[in-house]
RNA sequence: GGCGGUGUAGCUCAGAUGGUUAGAGCAUGCGGCUCAUAUCCGCAGUGUCCGGGGUUCAAUUCCCUGCACCGCCA
């Protein structure tokens, strides 16, 4: 395998209990791994935590601990809950690594000796709850303009890096790679942002300990971003596998809440710039959730918590549910009404009940084998042209991201299978023993067949089961996309036949 | 305050270098089939395409302006 690809989701905060903005992200990032190892890529897919700073230092103290050993309580809230969505990445990287460590006090110092790092002074609001800092502009009626608590007021001795001189390279990166930053409103967002020109940032602090020190100067912690945006080499062997290194960098795609855009498509690059470090191909920022209408927020108590509706709804619902019901990029909406109609209308309805007839079909009219076609008539052509051009507007959409519309072409082969049945009525052909019903079902078999690979990605449990009860005996995990989106007949698949719902109806 | 976005059927949204009856899904009503998870298929709709003005033979689509909502920045 030569060809590669990277993609990463942020490193969540140790601290913060994981909610449905967590899955979203790693789901995502999921999807894309298995779709480009579906089409031969060798896919490395990084997530990870967070665990400096001042929360996780304070969290610590009051629970007795040391701040390492609550990291390492907390650090399986996520590793569990990647694992009960069926999360496949490659690495896992927690910012308290020595691999980490070593590799942000390497980048701290080149950024040092090139001159981009300066001691100077800061001075700010800072809202502890919220580990940022504001200027007396952003605070709303003195208060931190996120949650609306009292801020502290600080001044303190602080390193600052030169970012401001990155402000022309990062200008022309931007209009170099119009796709950069995705989708394109946050592309002009950042672009404008950068056009204001860039000051410098503060990328230490000595108000707490809980960090990586300074190394010219221990009494200095370097400060968030310079801390956590670094995981995204560490974590593909930067100073420590120059191989594995030069194998995935450049980055894909760092795939982030449209929350952190400015860090990861201006700091983060303008640090890779001081570094001597080419900048990730693509930043791809995401929408919010709100819950039944509202923002979610721990005052509202609506937080929806991701296990829950794996078990109510179940996994691949889930995860289906987030990428058809919202364009990926757009806000969206979480209801249970929402996900209980996608799940009937969309998965009970139109594509369980799909892959229902089907099978049966294949199990009473022919014995439950897929004969090789003899005749063609009726709507044959149309549907293998039509599955055709629609696996292909699939891959497009899937190349930019546009999960939604990827999926709106695999319901659309589904509608038109539907359809097919109802034209060319296979019962009926069965009854007046025409032999077009191999035909017919050779179509339905094969379109199906692709449907459950374009759906793999997104329900990758789900599809197996299709995939089996098509009588494969192969899973996705060794097959590639471009063989297995032709029709062709199979020799050796196992005997088809009725098989319970796969996604049942949920009622009430 | 600066920059940008959005405003189209009951709901969610798509759309047209300006040109015959403005589309899809869902929801609603009626009809059909029986392979199927009371599923599927067909038909039927309804729209001051945010308000006002302008350009044009012709604007919902372009321009100006107003209103509403949203995002980024200060």
């Amino acid at each position: 395998m030569n060809k590669t690809y990277y993609i990463t989701t942020p490193i969540y905060y140790i601290n913060d209990v994981p909610h449905i903005g967590h899955a979203y992200t790693t789901i995502a990032a999921d999807i894309m791994s298995r779709y480009k190892r579906l089409c031969g890529y060798d896919v490395f897919f990084l997530t990870g935590t967070d665990e400096h700073g001042q929360k996780v230092e304070k969290a610590a103290e009051q629970h007795g601990v040391s701040p390492k050993e609550l990291a390492d309580r907390m650090v399986h809230r996520f590793t569990d809950l990647w694992q009960a969505l069926n999360i496949s990445n490659t690495g896992f990287i927690r910012t308290t690594e020595e691999r980490h460590k070593k590799v942000v006090r390497h980048m701290f110092e080149k950024a040092y000796e090139n001159g981009d790092i300066y001691l100077g002074e800061y001075e700010d609001w800072y809202c502890v709850p919220c580990e940022s800092y504001f200027t007396d502009l952003q605070l709303k009626d003195g208060l931190c303009p996120d949650c609306l608590r009292k801020p502290e007021k600080l001044k303190e001795e602080s390193f600052f890096f030169r970012m401001s001189k990155y402000t022309d390279r990062l200008m022309r990166l931007l209009e170099e790679k119009k796709d950069f930053v995705m989708p394109e409103i946050r592309y002009n967002e950042v672009a404008s942002f950068v056009k204001g020109g860039l000051r410098d940032l503060s990328v230490s602090r000595t108000s707490f300990s809980w960090g990586i020190p300074v190394p010219v100067q221990k009494k200095h912690i370097i400060y968030v971003w310079f801390d956590a945006l670094t995981n995204y080499i560490t974590g593909v062997g930067f100073l420590e596998d120059q191989d594995k290194f030069n194998r995935y960098w450049p980055c894909d795609a760092h795939l982030i809440g449209k929350d952190i855009l400015r860090f990861h498509a201006v700091y983060w690059p303008s640090f890779l710039m001081s570094l001597g470090v080419e900048p990730p191909k693509h930043v791809f920022a995401h929408g919010w959730w709100t819950i039944e209408g509202q923002k979610m927020s721990k005052s509202l108590g609506n937080v929806v918590d991701p296990y829950e509706i794996v078990k109510a709804y179940g996994v691949d619902e889930f995860r289906f549910f987030l990428f058809r019901e919202v364009p990926f990029g757009s806000d969206g909406d979480f209801s249970r009404h929402a996900i209980i109609h996608r799940i009937n209308g969309d998965l009970a309805n139109d594509f369980g009940n799909l892959t229902s007839r089907s099978v049966t079909m294949i199990g009473k009219f022919l014995q439950g084998k897929i004969e090789r076609p003899e005749k063609k008539g009726g709507t044959d052509e149309y549907v293998e042209e039509s599955v055709r051009k629609l696996v292909d507007d699939y891959q497009r959409e899937m190349e930019v991201f546009a999960y939604h519309k990827a999926l709106h072409n695999v319901f659309e082969i589904i509608s038109i299978l539907n359809k097919y049945i109802d034209s060319e009525a296979p019962w009926k052909l069965s009854k007046e023993g025409d032999v077009r019903i191999k035909t017919v079902l050779y179509n339905i078999w094969n379109s199906l067949r692709i449907v459950s690979m374009l759906l793999y990605p997104f329900m990758p449990q789900k599809s197996e089961v299709i995939r089996k009860a098509l009588g494969m005996g192969t899973s996705f995990q060794e097959v590639l996309f471009d063989n297995e989106k032709q029709f062709y007949h199979p020799d050796d698949i196992s005997r088809i036949d009725k098989i319970a719902p796969i996604f049942p109806r949920i009622e009430g």
